[in-house]
DNA sequence: TTGTAAGCGTTATCAG
DNA sequence: CTGATAACGCTTACAA
């Protein structure tokens, strides 16, 4: 009744398990034990496992039963060692961050498709990026899918001489390191066509401070308000990456009441929902008096409650493109350096409406 | 300028570097290569990686620069295949649950400190449970830490047969198998003194549904609101684990207003959260009309415009133990079945008050 | 279709 | 302190 349900005991069907059950017991079994117990050859058994041709239906059958019998388990580590391929994709991702996590999740049918298996390491508080790449070189991975990776781009670009490299959501311009994030500039240029659309021209954004990529889209929203002529709209407010920080920045912009923009395109939607209920708090109206665009479409975004209107990354298409820079360099070997912009997409909730409060859509 | 940092070229301070620098472009060095380079044989670079005694300072120097100039790497899949241990423990966790986040981050260094690496394999809606398992038992870990995991108690202790298994989060009654979990009766316990301390007797329960633990949690309630001698005010209201649930529930209840609780006790932050909001919309306020208690200590929970007074779940106590547990098995062989039940704690925030609307505290 | 034998890059054992 | 020499469990030509 203690018997794991493969681990056939005697007196089960399968019979004659004598010797081999006691070996077994305590060490794994190995291919070894199943070609004995199958009488058959050690490469037999491989050649089943392999799921290769080269074994005919019965022995495979017979193999296969006494592999379930022994309760037999491929060893990975010997098979990586020996094979010339591991087909291993090592992960980098901050554990914590929901975005990550959506990318990992969409990896792996992407990966298995490509018959590539998925290695996490996942970086935190007391882990750090060097050691998580280090591991993952250990493991021998073909490869390296880098989220969000924090180090300077020169340490990047050492690893990415020893093993293909792909950098997602974050900008690196070197020879060697693909990257793949969304379309950055296309965010801010969808949030502002957006809010134009509805007859905004006011159009404020609240900065992510000191965060990776921040000042890009900084840079975006000024080249793209000129562009709209909208210049002397321009108006940069100080912000950061999380709901706390955009609540201070609703503060100190209630503290001058005297000039409210009409709108205000966030650095993410942590500081987004945090700014609108900043605002809400200060007695500012949120759609009716500032309409709040959010970037990420982080799950607490679609939550009714909340209902931001938001520029969304699309997780799936991330990890789908970025598994293809991995497969493309290491099965066809491309050429490295290469960079895919994933369009982002808009999601209209209900923290935007047309500028002046607008009466709701008569029925006629 | 291209080339990797620790990679050394001819010309270097190492000088020289001739053939090895072809044959190692392409493949990887080898602990062959790093002997060569350094003049020593094999195995002393194998005493000196391990950081055993029995290598000479001025060796280890020797072989330790060498490995620098080549850039090498120790190679995990031989060295986990000829060692008699892998010291590997494996962690299957939903990639998506921030609980599941906080114990993963916290069982890094804790892990690490006891000498063990971790391997990740998350479950996700296409990669189910048991493919998860199956890669951890092939990568051949000594232990595996199941967070919440969803297979049914039999299978599970088919697999804690072969290897020390450790579920966290779900109660399971199996000789084989070590539990750690947040001590259940404790939650509701802790709610319900809290809320009986702030006068409250009308104790309502907004219940988990079909999730694993939803029933023991439900079953906790009724008998400790018995055992408070409150058992005349003993109510279901049928829940769920997500916002939307808990908006429906706050809907259902706000529809038969004759008989409102003072105060509700949630399976969890997520829930929680939604009926929170459910109740504003509806005209019944949070906290002066109903109490709100959640479970878990969600991120979202601390925000200030939600401030949720909840249970906690102590992630790095929880990680600490089952970590603990595995090493137990380990390391002291200790004997399996064992169970421990972490201590949850009590936040208070903004959605509990006293009952029937205390006034504020008079300043004296 | 099946079996034989030689590694893969380490660690461990045992001599010098 | 140092260096040969077997394994570890599998894959992969190559032979039968």
């Amino acid at each position: 009744m203690l018997a794991p349900r493969n681990l056939g005991q005697a007196g089960d069907r399968g019979g004659k398990v004598t010797m081999e059950e006691i070996s077994a017991s305590g060490k794994n079994p190995t291919m070894a034990d199943v070609a004995a117990r199958a009488g058959v050859s050690r490469s037999l058994v491989s050649t089943v496992f392999r799921e290769v041709p080269g074994a005919s239906p019965v022995t495979r059958a017979r193999v296969l039963q006494a592999a379930a019998d022994l309760g037999y388990q491929l060893d990975n580590r010997a098979r990586m060692l020996r094979r010339s391929r591991t087909r291993l994709l090592g992960v980098v991702f901050q554990v914590q961050d929901a975005f990550h996590s959506d990318l990992v999740e969409a990896m792996y049918p992407v990966a298995a498709a490509a018959e590539y298996d998925l290695v996490l390491s996942a970086t935190t508080e007391t882990r750090p990026e060097v050691d998580a790449i280090d591991g993952l070189l250990r493991d021998r991975c073909e490869a390296l899918l880098l989220v969000a990776p924090q180090q300077p781009e020169s340490w990047l670009a050492d690893v990415a001489e020893r093993v293909p490299t792909i950098a997602i959501s974050r900008r690196i311009a070197h020879a060697a390191i693909d990257v793949v994030m969304t379309a950055d500039e296309e965010v801010v240029d969808t949030a502002l066509k957006y809010l134009t659309s509805l007859g905004h021209r006011n159009i404020a954004h609240l900065d992510g401070a000191k965060i990776h990529g921040a000042s890009d889209r900084r840079r975006s929203y000024r080249k793209l308000m000129k562009r709209q002529n909208l210049g002397e709209f321009i108006r940069v407010l100080e912000g950061g990456n999380t709901e706390v920080q955009g609540i201070r920045a609703a503060e100190a912009l209630a503290r001058e009441q005297d000039s409210l923009p009409s709108a205000v395109i966030c650095y993410n939607d942590r500081v987004a929902v945090g700014f609108m209920f900043g605002l809400r708090a200060a007695g500012i109206r949120v759609p009716e008096d500032i309409s709040v665009v959010g970037y990420d479409d982080v799950h607490m975004a679609a939550l009714p409650f909340i209902s931001l209107t938001t520029v969304g990354q699309d997780a799936a298409a991330t990890a789908r493109s970025a598994i293809a820079h991995a497969v493309r360099r290491l099965d066809k070997d491309a050429t490295p350096g290469e960079m895919t912009l994933v369009p982002p997409y808009l999601v209209e909730r209900s923290t935007t409406l047309p500028v002046r409060q607008a009466p709701a859509p008569l029925s006629r």
